[in-house]
DNA sequence: TTCGTAACGCTACAAACTGTAACATTAATA
DNA sequence: TATTAATGTTACAGTTTGTAGCGTTACGAA
């Protein structure tokens, strides 16, 4: 079984996931018009898109009819946190209370929130597990 | 002026900026000799990233004599955040929470520890505040 | 049964990015 | 002035990305 996912994913790529991510199941048409703004992509370029992703490991398809439906492999947040233990390892020599620092001393979240969450988490962590 | 980097960095260049990060104002040699592994670089192709990361924003260099002293733009802290906040931007909806959640899900840090963190985090914040 | 069409397979290709480096130039120094 | 340390300039092949054309095939309608 290969391996998760550890390829960092291009703009469009990233892109073509966000659509696979939220419409779950979809076909490479589905993708094309949800990602059609002033710039609309042939159908084939998103074929290739979605080809790579797989080839990357960040979807799977199937065969229905003779649709292929794609779904996505690594839920979102998951491939975020294989993002972030990257750049926490390095960046911040690994460790991640420097990463929450930072994130607190340049405002992606106020201390107290920061606080409230863990607790929160804490409290659910442990709930769940007695 | 050029607004802080956004490009991503290639492995390699990755590799000069912790060197440069670690060692605040360096020199191509320097630089060169702290990545000197199993493959020792030539000094041009030290260089010639360095020339890169200039253009991308990550370095800025004086001349000192007849030499390049290289010193970081961005603080090592500072670019990991910014690579965080566009993951969580990206992948979790810019949801902090979820990337916590996340975070602990898998282990990159115990709920303890993170509450642990957060508590410390706040306080510092607060008493540097008052 | 035949034909248009929807879906896919395969291949291409230029632009940008990366890793690596050679060679030219220049200025300080012995 | 010859040597040398440092930089400047230019190159180049391999990979990645964005984009897409063209051929094939299997339904479904006529």
């Amino acid at each position: 079984m290969d391996a998760s996912p550890k390829k960092p994913l291009s703009p469009l790529e990233h892109k073509v996931m966000e659509v696979v991510w939220e419409q779950s199941p979809c076909t490479a048409e589905q993708v094309r018009q949800a990602l059609d703004g002033d710039k609309p992509l042939k159908d084939s370029t998103v074929r290739t898109v979605l080809r790579r992703l797989e080839e990357k490991g960040y979807v799977r398809h199937r065969i229905e009819g003779r649709t292929y439906v794609y779904h996505h492999r690594v839920p979102a947040q998951q491939a975020a946190l294989r993002a972030v233990s990257g750049i926490v390892e390095r960046f911040c020599g690994g460790s991640v209370e420097r990463l929450l620092t930072g994130m607190v001393d340049s405002e992606m979240i106020s201390p107290d929130e920061l606080e409230h969450l863990a607790r929160r988490i804490a409290e659910e962590t442990d709930s769940k597990r007695r």
